[in-house]
DNA sequence: GAAAAGCTGTTATAGTTTTCACATGAAGAA
DNA sequence: TTCTTCATGTGAAAACTATAACAGCTTTTC
């Protein structure tokens, strides 16, 4: 995983991050204000050893013999991850699974905005899609220029994932969230993550006996 | 994770393997017979040394000299993560995010059938979905032992998922896709894969300079 | 108010995963 | 044929990651 100015602080530990934010943002919806470690550990399957050490890398956050305060944990791990600030994303793709993505209200929530929609499909360009026009691919470096836009969603057809993920890099997005099942070639100082859940299927049919 | 009656290869191991086969189909579509662990290794960003060493776990697919041949090394891993046959898939949840999901060409594909859609909503039970008609909630246990479904994607809302997942592992599901940002506890029998896009974009806001 | 119980942060230890390096076999060139 | 090139599979070494264990601070209990 590319790093940059960062300390060196594990990639794995980077990854662990969001899905103890996840689990602090279901404890506050329960109303609780205080958890542990051992909680955190027991409700993630994780070892609450691990969850110190990673958390530990980033400073003291917890008090001994109480725990952590969960809004305050919240607060630090966002800090961390830079997502205490509204992150702008283009959304390039308007099929079926595009537009699931547009709508789907999990992004805002957490502090992503699709803040642009493009198709190369003459016949979605110009479709109302939430608050926002879709755009043809012919106006995306401009926009994500002026936009000064970082991140993309890649929701295109496989056979054009790679050609449109080179525009993006071209055009200046450093983080590519991939949906399509392919692995991108990108320069490395780009960020790629994927979402395939095929994978996530296949992964789970090698321990299913027959 | 949990692991069953096999051998003891790392997990970690297994993840890659989906990766493998994603870019040889990649390949194959391209019309090459051919490659090589350096030639996958610089398409995945992965050491040559570690394609090969992962591989060997399963016995030795690719010849000295040439390489692997695509279509061979493609069928032995169908083979070591059992999608050598087709699985069919239970869905909860039509909502977008569902419906994208029942949309989605890339299941079917890949052998990943889905059987049968369920919605708590009334409003939605009865609608035509592809193939399926959705059916209620009620009907869920007895569709899914009756069919012998064994794995599910979970596309409801983050408050219900848990239930959701309680009743899933009641009616004899083993594996669980699932699409909401919350944890699963489930038997430890029991796989859970999840698919949080929001995760992969927090991840890669902690590399980009602000 | 003293003792007990609870929990963090951290150092030391154990375990896992990746990389290295090379013996061995295959294919092509001379 | 013989030599060179190429690429696998693998044991050993290095790097990385997770677990264990405990000192020290907090809160609760009696």
């Amino acid at each position: 995983m590319a790093s940059n100015g960062h300390d060196n602080i594990p990639d794995i530990v980077i990854g662990r991050l969001p899905i103890y934010l996840r689990a602090l943002n279901r404890l506050a919806d329960d109303g609780q204000e205080i958890t542990s470690s051992h909680e955190l550990g027991q409700r993630l399957g994780i070892s609450s050893a691990q969850i110190r050490k990673d958390l530990s890398h980033f400073g003291g956050f917890g008090k001994q013999g109480t725990g952590y305060q969960i809004e305050y944990l919240q607060e630090k791990l966002r800090k961390v991850l830079n997502i205490d600030r509204e992150w702008e994303v283009a959304l390039i793709g308007v099929g079926d699974l595009g537009k699931a993505i547009a709508h789907y209200r999990g992004f805002a929530d957490r502090g992503f905005h699709i803040a642009c929609l493009f198709d190369s499909d003459p016949a979605k360009v110009g479709q109302e899609i939430g608050d926002y026009t879709v755009q043809p691919m012919a106006a995306l470096q401009q926009a994500i220029q002026d936009k000064g836009i970082r991140l993309a969603m890649l929701a295109v057809p496989v056979q054009h994932a790679q050609e449109v993920a080179n525009t993006l890099v071209e055009s200046g997005i450093t983080g590519i969230l991939n949906y399509a099942p392919i692995n991108l070639t990108v320069p490395k100082h780009i960020q790629v993550q994927y979402i395939d859940p095929v994978v996530g299927l296949q992964r789970m049919t090698y321990y299913l006996e027959d």
